[in-house]
DNA sequence: AGCGCTATTGGACTAAGGTCCAATACTGTT
DNA sequence: AACAGTATTGGACCTTAGTCCAATAGCGCT
């Protein structure tokens, strides 16, 4: 009936979710069992591959991370990087590396990674990594899911009724908004009365703000 | 102009403003004759003391970056960045080290520098991690000199004004603000035109968009 | 055809905002 | 003491905005 699957999924206490890619299944071992040890759920993917597969069936509505190794065949870390970078709300990556090189250090701090360890990984330098990780998306999830919800409002409106409220955002009166419509100024206070009622703002200045952030760009 | 023919100082208005921070001689004197022929104004300090020192003189009206040294007696390149992180707007900074370690990198790095580059550096390396400093620094303060802007016109109201527009971006009524202030509304009018002819803007929403660009915070 | 949703309009009325006018009083400065 | 700036208030008047009421028309769906 209504939109599509509006899922609430209200982050109460759900586990965090450590995805490990690395091609050396003995580093793989040994990462679950420190991970797992530490409290995490833990995900393993042989390469970056098959954690592509994966990853759009993991939820964001959990704190996620993902350890990822520098040097693997086909994909490697950076490349894989930049494929997740394409794409809206991916998970904070840690790198993990053998042989580290400083430009390739930087390049993947520049691209936005939150940490760069060299094997072997100390668990003192990994938990702590892990913990920041998280707590990014945590973070970054908790923010996207505030602008999600004033989308979701806003959604409700009718086209008019949006059309109405991105002039009155704008500054303009309701006169100049149904002389810009074609319409009368009566209707005009109709679907500025309802959109203000659907969006459950009391003034003028909150439908402003609410506009805003949900980046709502004014008209006229 | 022949041998650095893709990253001349390109600024339009000001010419950019280089500081290199470096306790090796040489190292200042090879760095000042490649910036300076790429067009660049550079200005040397043999020590993080010195340039604390004449930090504050160094205009942010011009696009300016930082060239720091990682390893230098008394102050490291990471101590100083720390002192840098603690006030409001500083240049860029672009580290260059001799023997660096990925740990510093990262640490340098998740602090914000911009670049990372190993000695004996290459100008193919250097020129463009310059010109994405300055253009940083240049995008820093367009950003830093708009909010400028708006607090110069909040400022210019009266604090009855100033406070009457906390309350109206809030949402309130006249009345209310009135009631709040022990004032009449008769008043609370008076002051909000005022403010509102100060501010140049033709509406409420015009208002409640500056105030928050301003960073001026709602009352009631 | 009937139902529900949306868009549209009108009248009458109340509340609020904006704009003219003019006035008093306190402050700090010259 | 005279002056400029700010804060304050009042009245009269007009323009907007918001709120009741009620009504018509198109659209897709059952």
């Amino acid at each position: 009936m209504s939109n599509s699957a509006s899922f609430d999924a209200k982050t109460t206490d759900v586990p965090a979710l450590v995805l490990i890619v690395d091609d050396d299944i003995a580093v793989r071992k040994s990462l679950q069992r420190l991970l797992s040890s530490a409290g995490y759920e833990v995900e393993l993917f042989a390469s970056a591959g098959a954690f592509l597969q994966r990853l759009p069936a993991v939820h964001a509505g959990r704190p996620r991370c993902i350890v990822l190794d520098m040097v693997m065949p086909e994909l490697d870390g950076l490349q894989l990087q930049d494929q997740l970078a394409a794409q809206a709300h991916y998970p904070p990556i840690i790198f993990l590396t053998g042989q580290g090189s400083i430009p390739a250090t930087v390049q993947a701090m520049q691209q936005g990674a939150i940490d760069f360890l060299e094997k072997p990984v100390d668990e003192t330098d990994l938990l702590p990594a892990i913990e920041r990780a998280l707590s990014q998306d945590r973070q970054h999830y908790r923010h996207w899911q505030e602008i999600e919800n004033l989308r979701r409002q806003f959604s409700s409106l009718s086209e008019r009724e949006l059309e109405v409220v991105r002039y009155v955002i704008a500054g303009q009166r309701n006169k100049q908004v149904a002389y810009q419509l074609g319409i009368s100024e009566k209707t005009v206070k109709v679907h500025r009365a309802r959109a203000v009622e659907k969006l459950g703002v009391k003034s003028l200045a909150e439908l402003v703000q609410l506009a805003a952030k949900a980046g709502i760009s004014p008209l006229g």
